[in-house]
DNA sequence: GGCAACAATAGACTTATTCTAAGACTTTAC
DNA sequence: GTAAAGTCTTAGAATAAGTCTATTGTTGCC
């Protein structure tokens, strides 16, 4: 995980645009989550935020952060691990690998797999989204002294 | 949720078919488990379990055996919410949707869903399964009263 | 009957996430 | 510029799902 990140401007931009105010923790934030496509868990946000900066960021501000962003749509969750959720900065249709063995969450290559003849949301609901997570383990070691 | 109940005999043939020893716990649990194809936390099954019977089961019991059965493969986990897990009693192939205003987990048709194109697993991993969720939320209220 | 292996238990523990109550910052009105 | 109102952030307490530990109970086997 490497400390790149985005330009200020771009990020209160993109905050503005989805009606967020830009508060200087929420762009702190942002500019690490933004800067590329990445799956980060709460706690990986916290850690990152506060690394040897001087801003600091409360936990309690890193989740209702993490909360709103993904209430205004410019972040997704994914919820694969049982102990915390990932959240995936790229917010474009795409699906899932899960490494159970890891804990790893990789993109799956988009237009890979396609969905056929989706059925329609329940009587009295409306569809938020598709999740698709094809679950793996690491192989086991068979010939890899090759 | 009512208290339809499998006899014990089957539940122990299933359990025994699968290397699980038949203890009293476990018959009791699968009983009430695999009555009918149902989704159900641990939580749940614990409440369950102690309803006014005689027969307690403790709650390291009850997730322990869970565990168990989804190791087994009598039981499939289905992670959505991310404060609990469910587990399936019907482990034949098949998708969810999940209502993110209830926390209500409801089977999708069979057979309506197919997936094209699956891309296979990443270098040095198997695939384990694949899980489909349609999120959904409860229709915002127009036109309710016709 | 006695023993070894396995299973169940109560309750303490862990850990991700949320809540609470207080303080700090922003904005607007004047 | 100042004050009131609203919005954010914060530390730390609270919550709750799930796991662990150390002990006791069960079961099959000779």
């Amino acid at each position: 995980m490497d400390k790149q990140r985005l330009g200020r401007k771009e990020v209160i931009a993109l905050l503005q645009q989805h009606g967020i105010t830009p508060t200087q923790q929420r762009v702190h934030i942002g500019r690490l989550l933004f800067a590329r496509d990445q799956h980060v868990s709460a706690e990986q946000v916290l850690t990152l935020v506060n690394e040897g900066e001087i801003e600091q960021v409360s936990k309690a501000t890193v989740y209702n952060t993490l909360n709103l962003f993904t209430g205004k749509g410019i972040l997704r969750e994914i919820i694969v691990d049982p102990t915390k959720v990932f959240y995936d900065s790229n917010t474009t249709p795409h699906h899932h690998f899960f490494n159970v063995d890891t804990g790893e969450l990789l993109d799956m290559d988009s237009g890979a797999l396609q969905l056929e003849g989706m059925p329609s949301a329940p009587e009295g609901t409306v569809p938020l989204g598709v999740d698709v997570i094809i679950r793996v383990r690491n192989a086991p070691s068979q010939n890899l002294a090759s």
